[in-house]
DNA sequence: CGCCATTTTGAGAAGTGTCAAGTACCGTGG
DNA sequence: CCACGGTACTTGACACTTCTCAAAATGGCG
């Protein structure tokens, strides 16, 4: 949780992102920003009026109980836009799971932008309320199945996946605890639904057995 | 789970609901609709690119699991509007929970309602959001008292609340068994917090209690 | 007044959480 | 390149909340 970073890393001058910087729809140029692994990108009570479009990297949305308890309301994965929350409950984090480039759309006086962001806003909505039904009526099982199946489909169907975030944020995601994420995971593995090639690489062996715990 | 009833009840009709028909921005008329309790509005799969202002009664919005798992994801009462998942993902009910007058805002050509509805679609996400905490990461006496003080601020933060829904749909909003909403509601009583007038209506006597379960 | 659905209450089971210890991974520095 | 250390993850034993199944009580409504 440092402070944000909103310089270029050695990693992309290196590799040259953002060396010609995007124009935005009004002409303005939409410059990439870099977040660090665990760098905040908005905080719980900041009114933030902007929306952000992934370029590379994994964000985490969440929102934090008085206790320290927290839920991961959403990740966010490259090529994908977040940032709605901001605009009008000042109770929400965003941070960056792993070294992450965002493009920041700040709002423009007089241009409206809702047609576009309303579609956005949509499916952000209906991920919440699908979501809800996985955290609020299925097993550990069953949600670490759909959490896996969701990233998977996010990947482009690939059998093998990565997944950026920890055990603790699955957890978080999920509404289960970190030793109920492990424990679950390896029950997969043992019975050889799930292959790991290291921690956070997997291989979904049986995607048909991952499906029907989701219904 | 009724057939949708799109005729006036007798009481509608002795009390005159609906005798003028509001008229939309657009100038054409947006007629009352009525539905009986546990009447359909929308069924999961319908395309129905319309939202809804709820008149008077009250709504639930869920989906359902193959194995008949249900979770409402939203309540809607008197004055709220509501109706945006429909328009992009196809799993989800709305049902009248009571006798309830609707007034239909359907799309019309060339018109944008980009603007009007942005704000209610971002606040009915922050909304699904704000519940995924309560749902993934609170006990079963902090689910109660949080839905028993939202419908309170609801209702105009007043100490007696109406409970339209059972408690069947209680528990299914919470993420909880009937059984063991009852036994929380039977615990809050028991301390004094809670005094039911009936089944469905209740008095708040230490909202501090009940507030300090929360957070 | 009596029926029927809803709600409440009880006892026991199951799933998940908690606490504690051990293991694996990974970046750092030698 | 390998040893080291710290963090993240896994595994185990046990506790506790919540669920399940069952039965009784309540209340609304004809």
């Amino acid at each position: 949780m440092n402070a944000i970073v909103n310089i270029r890393t050695p990693f992309e001058i290196l590799n040259g992102v953002a060396q010609q910087p995007d124009v935005s729809k009004d002409g303005r140029p939409v410059p990439l920003s870099f977040f660090h692994a665990g760098s905040e990108i908005y905080a719980q009570g900041e009114k933030v009026a902007s929306h952000y479009q992934i370029e590379f990297g994994a964000v985490r949305i969440y929102r934090l109980l008085a206790d320290g308890r927290r839920q991961i309301t959403a990740f966010h994965l490259a090529g994908e836009t977040f940032g709605f929350e901001a605009d009008l409950a000042h109770h929400f984090f965003a941070e960056a799971i792993v070294t992450t480039g965002l493009r920041t759309f700040r709002p423009v006086a007089g241009l409206d932008r809702s047609r576009e962001l309303l579609p956005l806003a949509l499916r952000c909505m209906v991920r919440a309320q699908e979501h809800l039904l996985v955290v609020g009526r299925q097993t550990a099982i069953e949600r670490i199945a759909a959490f896996l199946i969701d990233m998977a489909d996010r990947q482009g169907e690939l059998a093998q996946i990565e997944l950026p975030m920890s055990r603790q944020d699955i957890g978080d995601y999920l509404g289960l605890t970190i030793e109920t994420v492990s424990r679950v995971l390896s029950r997969l593995r043992d019975k050889g639904v799930l292959k790991f090639h290291g921690l956070r690489t997997l291989e979904i062996r049986k995607p048909e057995t991952l499906r029907s715990l989701c219904e």
